[in-house]
DNA sequence: GATGAATGAGCATTCATTCAT
DNA sequence: AATGAATGAATGCTCATTCAT
């Protein structure tokens, strides 16, 4: 390509086609957040990047397609270490492997690094992929959570020699899923990866603090009720 | 069909407009708590309210008026008790008035029984109202609780003398988004009311316990970190 | 519905379902068979029928629907002759049985009846109709005038205790197949009843004779070339 | 790429328009084919002629043009032909001149030498022309079979007096439309040359003989004619 | 009051054609 | 000459809303 230095700077160069591409995505993140997968505009998109509604499918030949391109690379990273994760708790753990605090440890390893580093792509991918391929993915890492969470109970009642109740599996469940809600404020309320990072430590500082507690009382037999 | 004026008045029994409304209210109710406002289709609410399409504009004039009609008199409770809360809390509060146990008790008593009495419509207002004109409710209740959390810092900080740091803010608002995530996590999952409240209160049990201890940690100088 | 004779022949009387129902048809047949299925445009459709683009859909879910709702009928019906015939043809066929002339006689109580009747449709089915559900109703027919054509051919063979050729089988093919074409060619060229019966009676003599005539002189030695 | 005008001239070898043009013509031919006129797609036409969307515009300015290049010649050839007979059949045409097999002798001279020839421009020509200027080709064709026919009848109605009957002019066009169904199918559904001709030739035969016979009984009287 | 047929602007997607490079 | 990114009008289809009855 012949272009001189003044033409270059004077002259609308015709955008290349990766600047048009992080254009899109850039638009598409955008518009995803704001809209979610559903009602999210493939016009909108376009003019957002600056390009017209046609162009759009040059690059992506679909609008699923776009919505992969943005959320599926996290996707399959947290695929990845849930998977991972799941087989290490299901082989060893016993009371003792698994105090309380290291299922926060570990969870930190594998989910929340993701968080950290790709907050806006897993909040689409938590709250905002209804309609779409993803739409199942919160549900998902509720059921994770929740199971470790169970993981947890189980091995505090087996000190006690008690069965899990009724009233622990809600418990468990009611915890995962706000503290799945919680992480996923963090990450859409900020953008800076060291700010995130801290605040996912306290916030889990709190949990695991409150859950301790709230295990102790219950194990002190003021667990008196179930649905 | 004909109908003189008299016959109108006189003869004929009519569907009562207030069952139909509440036909429509509660069908309205159900498809907004499924595909939220944007989605939600008129022609469902009509169908599953058991009348037809173009009858459901006498009652209400569009769909937002239709969504007002249901989330609007929880919005003005809710509206109402944090305006109130509000003003006590900026007029009288000292660090005795105001233990950080209180702060729960407090927003117990407002918010968390609204949640408790209007969980669906209350989930729908925070979860599902993009495209509305309460699609910012989460956001203003989360500036309302991250006010009240401000407070408490502001408190226990005044204690020893200290003014609130960046990090102390940081703090209180992602506590009081993801406090909030939490109760919209469990409404969201719940419809029995008992099983809602038993968890709203397990759930603030967890943040108070976990919030108090985490302040008596940076009161005791370990929050050396801002972002 | 009360209605003065005067607001009745005065005013826009609001068109009635059924009124609809037939121009849309009325206007897709002629959209069909001008543009195919392909090609055809719901927006032309529903102009020519005087509606809006959007009301089709209350009518017909889909253009592939709306095409069905005109072709399918006569499909249905062409597919019923066939397979009766076919099963009459493979049970009971010996060279006394089926003459030449005979075949034309029982391929005209069937498919060409309903040549003669649903001219317009049949033409759509075996023309027009790529890209839908009914693109190989052409091949079909094809197929099954076919196999009646090598039927005979067999049979004239039989007598001369010879095989069928690799020649005879592409001649029957080639003559069914202009066959077909030839029955198309009438019905779309023609619009009345009476006329259109006359016509296939004549193209079927002509084919009968000359295929007799055809047939005489390959059984007399003069069939030298094959494919 | 920068190339001064003197640098294109002179040293630079590029791929010599020839090859590209037939290329294209090339790929149209197969595509147009198997899509029909409208259902081309140009891109599909640069794909299989290895060049690039655009570049296929420097030497056809558009679809339709390329379409043009290559049904064109063969319509011209088609078109003169046909001139030239219409012209020898209106001025010199006797009873005697023009018998019944002579005229399958010079349409076999004409029309049908080209269906031998160029047998796949002349059957997208008459059966995949939809849309472009040519798509009356077809009606052409058939007027002028048609015109042949009439004469033909008109010969043998001159020997006994008698004047051309409504139904007589009806009969010939159906057997020109027909015939020339007949004749596309050939081309439609071979692609060796020989075969087509072979093909051509029975078809002419069966035609030939039927309705040299059709004509002996309407002559003997039994042409009881309708509307 | 109620009906439901009709409207029309909106959507995702395709494709002949253009044009800066 | 050639590229291929970009355009924009068209397609099938949906749905909140209107209005004659």
């Amino acid at each position: 390509m012949f272009i001189t230095p003044i033409m270059n700077g004077c002259l609308l160069m015709q955008t290349l086609k990766d600047e048009v591409r992080k254009a899109i995505l850039n638009a598409a993140l955008t518009e995803f957040r704001r809209q979610g997968y559903q009602q999210a505009s493939m016009r909108q998109i376009a003019q957002a990047a600056g390009i017209t509604t046609g162009n759009i499918y040059r690059y992506y030949s679909n609008k699923e397609e776009l919505f992969e391109a943005i959320v599926g690379p996290v996707y399959k990273m947290y695929k990845a270490y849930t998977t991972e994760y799941s087989q290490t708790m299901e082989s060893s753990i016993t009371a003792d492997e698994l105090s309380k605090r290291q299922y926060f440890v570990m969870v930190e390893k594998t989910i929340v690094g993701l968080f950290k580093t790709y907050s806006t792509e897993l909040m689409i991918l938590l709250n905002l992929s209804a309609g779409s391929q993803y739409e199942n993915v919160r549900q998902e890492l509720f059921t994770f959570t929740e199971a470790i969470l169970i993981k947890v109970w189980a091995t505090v009642r087996e000190v006690s020699k008690e069965p899990l109740t009724e009233h622990d599996r809600t418990l468990a469940a009611m915890l995962a899923g706000t503290l799945v809600e919680g992480l996923s404020f963090i990450i859409r309320s900020h953008e800076e990866a060291a700010a995130i990072e801290l605040l996912i430590d306290q916030l889990l500082d709190v949990y695991s603090t409150g859950i301790t507690e709230l295990l102790r009382k219950i194990k002190e037999g003021r667990n008196n009720d179930d649905a």
